[in-house]
DNA sequence: CAGTGAGCGAGCTTCCGCTTGACTT
């Protein structure tokens, strides 16, 4: 018998399907090992030498991963082939071989299908050290920062609050985004439109230029649209037609980003929810009484598609909606950004022919909602580009004011057809340039500038993926900590910056603003290439980071005053002792100055409450 | 079951990232 290890139980049981009965499947469920929760498990002056111990959660898959590899003749470590894989990989081999005597193999695949796992079989290789080691420093790293700031702010504001490299960032860019919201002035501007009909149908010119001068989104104020509408002359020439045809490439398939801002636009699914519901989908749902997974992994950061999936849309579309919607190579999408691992594919049925509609029964509502999403998405991104009629008319008033219509039609839907993104479409009437127009009405129209909106689940996880801050399994949990500490609150789907949350932004970005640093991630992970490639060691990277780091601590606990105690002028009716304002991880309450002797306490209104709409 | 939200509050808390159940309101 060979063991085969993977993380996920779902990917096991498929895996196990395509094989004979020489190979045994199962799953060790992420990382069976960690630093010890209760301590640092670091030793610094021993070059950071780490201690991992086997979490309690993982110990019963251990014994039995143990039990089985004694049986087995090969023992194949098939994790994930990105830098957290390698990782699991390294640290299963650790566990099961301790004296690393015995052999194993290495595999890698990014997608489960029978033909890529048996490739995978015949090209074996090693762990690579390089990249556990990148791992390692990254670890450690977050470790050392998390296991030293939360300290700090303990002491410094409150118990239980908690900093981090990806946590204290999301926090910094709620928290910034709320200041700009607060210095926001609102400015009025006003824009002018012209309204025509010509053949019955109706249409609006807006002023876009005066004099060859392209005006500004915000240029026009009162006075100077009061004069501009007394200077106009209703009669218009049209001076230009400019039609064009533009093309709307389709949009790629679906990652877990991208899956949780679009449940969040479509369905207001917060990135939670969709997570839980992606899970059940992935995991399987029964189907005329046999348990079916619906769709691929749904933590993921790449595009790529299997040739196979790809092979099976290319006939949908053919057989449902003519050739004409077949593009003649298959589209391919590329991720810009160079932090993705891509280790898996992107979100997809597993089975094209599974029509949302036709398994609609077996799903619950919300499921049903997100397998269409996630099904609509992979389809669309394997038809055809939609081609778009757009017309400019350029009139001119009074010689020197020159205004726009514009219109667009589609002229061929293509991927559209099974989006409901709709494009709006407008239509103009058939005009020539030369041709005189009389204008119904000339209007000026008041606007008011927006503030920047508040964030929520689904423009947070973009924003931060954007930064490469955080990871596809933990969007969904980087949200839930920031509420949970009492940092943010959820207010009708946005997120609104508590006291506390402010307060803790303010004194991190004050004292340490290198680790808040929206680039710290990306300066990271420069660092961790470097180490990845072999060209550095972790223990040097780690030196370079903690000394210093550690240098500014000490130098802060001496220097920065406890915000977490404000004394007040009242005196404490049940013993006369003065009363303090202090910050926990609920607000600011009002506490007898003697605790615990005294425990007189009041409650204080919630700061934010005020905001409400 | 599905997974939000009042009210709490003050010594042993906390990080990030991989993965599922276990566990409550």
């Amino acid at each position: 018998m060979n063991l085969i290890i993977v993380e996920s139980p779902t990917k096991a049981k498929t895996i196990s399907s395509f094989l004979s009965k020489d190979y045994k499947v199962v799953a060790c469920l992420g990382h069976i090992r960690d630093l010890p929760k209760r301590r640092l498990g670091i030793e610094i002056e021993k070059n950071f030498q780490p201690r991992y111990v086997i979490s309690k959660r993982s110990r019963k898959i251990v014994k039995e991963i143990k039990k089985l590899s004694q049986k087995a003749k090969k023992i194949i470590l098939a994790t994930d082939e990105d830098r957290e894989g390698e990782a699991i990989a390294w640290h299963l081999l650790k566990v099961l071989f301790p004296q690393n005597q015995k052999d194993y193999e290495r595999i890698v695949f990014h997608e489960i299908t029978k033909k890529a796992i048996e490739e995978a079989l015949k090209n074996p290789r090693k762990i690579n050290l390089n990249l556990v080691n990148a791992w390692q420093a990254r670890r450690i790293l977050d470790r050392l920062v998390g296991y030293s700031l939360s300290p700090f702010l303990w002491k410094k504001v409150a118990h239980r609050l908690s900093a981090g490299r990806v946590q204290s960032a999301a926090l910094k860019l709620v928290v910034e985004r709320e200041k700009e919201i607060e210095n926001f002035v609102p400015k009025d501007y006003f824009t002018i439109e012209a309204s025509f009909e010509k053949e019955g149908i109706e249409f609006i010119a807006s002023l876009i230029e005066i004099d060859g001068k392209k005006l500004e989104r915000t240029e026009i104020d009162k006075e100077k649209a009061e004069k501009i509408l007394k200077d106009l002359d209703k009669n218009f020439l049209v001076i230009n037609v400019a039609k064009k045809t533009i093309s709307k490439n389709p949009l790629p398939p679906l990652i877990t980003s991208t899956m949780q801002q679009e449940a969040y636009r479509l369905y207001r699914f917060s990135a939670k929810k969709t997570m839980l519901l992606a899970q059940r989908l992935y995991e399987g749902i029964e189907i005329e009484g046999k348990p079916k997974g619906l769709i691929t992994y749904m933590r993921t950061d790449s595009f790529n598609l299997s040739q196979e999936a790809i092979e099976a849309a290319r006939e949908f579309i053919e057989k449902n909606f003519s050739s004409d919607y077949l593009p003649q190579v298959p589209n391919k999408f590329k991720r810009k950004s160079k932090l993705a691992q891509e280790a898996h594919e992107a979100i997809r049925p597993t089975d094209v022919n599974l029509i949302p509609e036709k398994i609609k029964k077996y799903l619950s509502e919300d499921e049903f909602k997100l397998y269409d999403l996630i099904w609509r998405r992979f389809l669309a991104s394997q038809m055809k580009e939609a081609k778009i009629e757009k017309i400019d008319i350029d009139l001119i008033s009074n010689k020197i004011y020159k205004f726009r219509a514009s219109g667009q039609r589609i002229t061929f839907d293509g991927y559209l057809k099974i989006l409901e993104r709709k494009v709006s479409e407008n239509y103009l009437p058939q005009i020539e340039v030369g041709e005189r127009l009389l204008a119904k009405e000339i209007i000026k129209r008041k606007h008011q500038t927006q503030p920047p909106p508040r964030f929520n689940d689904a423009s947070l996880v973009k924003t931060l993926e954007a930064l490469g801050i955080g990871r596809p399994s933990t969007y969904a949990t980087i949200v839930s900590t920031l509420i949970d500490r009492g940092y943010v609150e959820r207010k009708k789907g946005s997120f609104f910056p508590t006291e506390l949350g402010k307060e803790v932004a303010s004194l991190l970005n004050t004292h340490f603003p290198d680790i808040v640093d929206y680039q710290f991630t990306a300066k990271m992970e420069d660092e961790l290439d470097l180490i990845a490639s072999g060209k550095k060691d972790y223990q040097s990277s780690l030196k370079q980071f903690w000394f210093p780091f550690n240098e500014n601590l000490k130098k802060k606990y001496q220097e920065v005053k406890a915000s977490k105690e404000i004394l007040t002028e009242r005196k404490c009716p049940q013993c006369g002792a003065p009363l303090i304002k202090r910050l926990s991880r609920f607000g600011w309450f009002i506490s007898c100055s003697r605790f615990p002797k005294c425990r007189y306490k009041e409650k204080l209104k919630a700061q934010n409450s005020k905001r409400k709409s």
